[in-house]
DNA sequence: CGTTGCATCCAAAGCGCTTTGAAAGTGAGT
DNA sequence: ACTCACTTTCAAAGCGCTTTGGATGCAACG
């Protein structure tokens, strides 16, 4: 008996044979799965237990030819030809969406495209019909993607925004420039002057807008800006320490360092701890945190002094804004701006007496 | 005129509209751009040119209708309810998958599903058809969905093995055993007696194997096993600090540590700088390192002393081994052990005498 | 000139579902 | 008894593709 049902939940059943086995046409079976008014309570729970009986499983395809829907929500991994960099927070922003895509009965489709093909891929997903909409990721300034997703008419949100795009679009975003700002100020409070900005590669939007933020800190409290404080690059561990290895040996060294990401906050500590400086103490640091799963900043006390702003929640609000503008395609466009927590860990302190 | 031609590009065409504008028949069309032989080479040509002039993409849902193949392939992630965790290797392995995916003409498509609904999900994604073969993530010990899987007859690979399951299936492993067998017995070489194992999560087959070389290394060297210096758990930097801070504190502390991911190293790494010890001179540490993007283990001399093995390549291999499964379901099951490389670094040295 | 064989092309069926338009059944109202 | 208004069910069309089983035309052959 237990055999039988094993096998039956294993065997592919289609919505024919459902029907011949239960003495209804197919018409009937499908409504009464679907919840349509049009059936009988009685046939709808019959229906219904031999569905769950013989496990059958209506296939998407068949479904999503004659709905005209796919539900199913692309993403497109730029994998860099150059440094074939995977985004570390790409893991949580993804278990976060496709936590709510399950939520609403959407699958999440990948594509892996290589800088040069990135609008192929969108343009491939959808109008193979594969996708009913799309995730853009990491957006430069005057990022191109947008206009291309605007005129192909898919429904899209975009994480993060771009500079320079008029037009309107969805997206959510951190607060990238008043997260830097407040750090900064915060550096500044404790009465750091020589502060420096590890940032991310130059044409990615957030860097530019945390960059701004930095500025704008130090020019509230009169404070140039030095170029040779401020770097940017892939944020990879080995950057952040190379980086803060090269300021540290500057005839002015930084007292204060803001890296863009944890990773390659991590960088920095170990450079400071070969230069022999402890950071909070001698250096401090703030860094941005999105909070991955695998890469929380301390258990009770932070590691960090963070801003910190979770990508896998980012990653689930996007996916409801996206869902929602794939069922209303012609709502004004809509947005969410996050704002970053500021988080006072063990890394920073007031600077120190230079002797 | 361009004008034009943009807006084909964006528009959807099917089958039936480019036959029509080329006073064709659909099936000459679609046996035209899928390189059957009856068709000749002119209006092969002029197919093809109309296709491409039009931004004709086939519907890959009526493809896969009408050919009862998705070229899909699912990948399950498995979000742990109680910590939300996400496998930081999980962007790289997916990037390699993906890049040979397309290759071959397949799309990746995810589900996220939470510990007591894993078997739903793949049965889900098998059965409704939307995808023609799976690939296996972190399997246990006993690994309950092998089994599973094999009932359902969709074709799959391991990445990973799992001890205690006999009946054959594909899978793609690192020689985890032979990797800490390795690396213990380098630090017993290098004077190291009281050598600590900070592991994944015990049930894990990788950790269980990781173990087995570690002991059978202490074994072979004559040294007993210290239960004390044993530790496994969910392979975060918090827990590599946790762990080690802890072990530090013992009475007759580890002189090295093996960790089972650079993560939890670099928890390590801040355990002993707090307790004021210099890694690789007071105490050695070897880590396991999958070769992160975004983690690389320094640039010329390596951070820590590692055994690495590419997670992204083994994504790579790992989806080669499922194309070539889905091509021949019925071929003897196939494997790959993949030798990790022992790169040594900075953070191994002679044990020191204790004072 | 009638066949044969081959190269091209096509009409139509079928993949598994949803959905339209209609038919059959049921009970109330006159 | 007969109509009316539902309720419940169904047959068939259609989604966009592939593929089967011809049809057509043409050159070559006897």
């Amino acid at each position: 008996m237990l055999q039988i049902i094993e096998g039956a939940l294993n065997s592919k059943m289609n919505l024919k044979q459902l029907s011949e086995i239960l003495g209804l046409s197919q018409t009937t079976v499908s409504r009464a799965l679907n919840g349509y008014p049009e059936v009988s309570e009685g046939t709808r729970v019959r229906v219904q237990a031999a569905a769950q009986k013989h496990g059958y499983r209506p296939n998407s395809r068949a479904k999503g030819l004659a709905t005209g829907r796919s539900m199913v929500i692309g993403h497109v991994i730029p994998s860099s030809s150059q440094h074939e960099m995977v985004n570390p927070i790409f893991g949580d922003f993804v278990a976060g969406a496709a936590r709510k895509y399950a939520e609403y009965g959407y699958d999440l489709m990948f594509t892996n495209a290589d800088d040069t093909s990135i609008e192929e891929a969108y343009r491939s997903l959808f109008q193979r019909g594969a996708v009913d909409g799309v995730v853009l990721q990491g957006p430069k300034v005057n990022e191109p993607r947008i206009a291309v997703l605007k005129r192909m008419g898919v429904p899209f949100i975009v994480h993060g925004r771009s500079t320079g795009v008029d037009t309107p679009y969805d997206w959510i975003d951190v607060n990238n420039k008043s997260s830097f700002l407040r750090a900064t100020r915060f550096l500044i409070d404790l009465g750091h002057r020589r502060i420096a900005l590890i940032n991310g590669l130059e044409d990615m939007d957030f860097a530019q807008r945390r960059r701004a933020g930095y500025l704008e800190a130090l020019k509230q409290a009169g404070l140039a800006a030095d170029p040779e404080l401020m770097r940017s690059a892939e944020m990879t561990e080995v950057y952040g320490h190379h980086e803060s290895r090269g300021m540290l040996q500057l005839e002015n060294p930084p007292t204060a360092i803001l890296a863009s990401s944890m990773i390659s906050a991590i960088g920095v500590r170990r450079a400071l701890d070969e230069a022999g400086l402890k950071m909070g103490r001698d250096v401090s640091v703030i860094a941005h945190d999105d909070d991955l799963s695998y890469l929380k900043n301390g258990q009770d006390v932070p590691i960090f002094t963070a801003t910190r702003s979770s990508v896998r929640h980012a990653g689930e609000m996007a996916a409801e804004m996206l869902i929602e503008r794939i069922k209303f395609p012609d709502d004004a466009a809509k947005s969410k701006l996050l704002e970053a927590e500021l988080v006072v860990g063990r890394s920073t302190g007031p600077v120190p007496n230079r002797t």
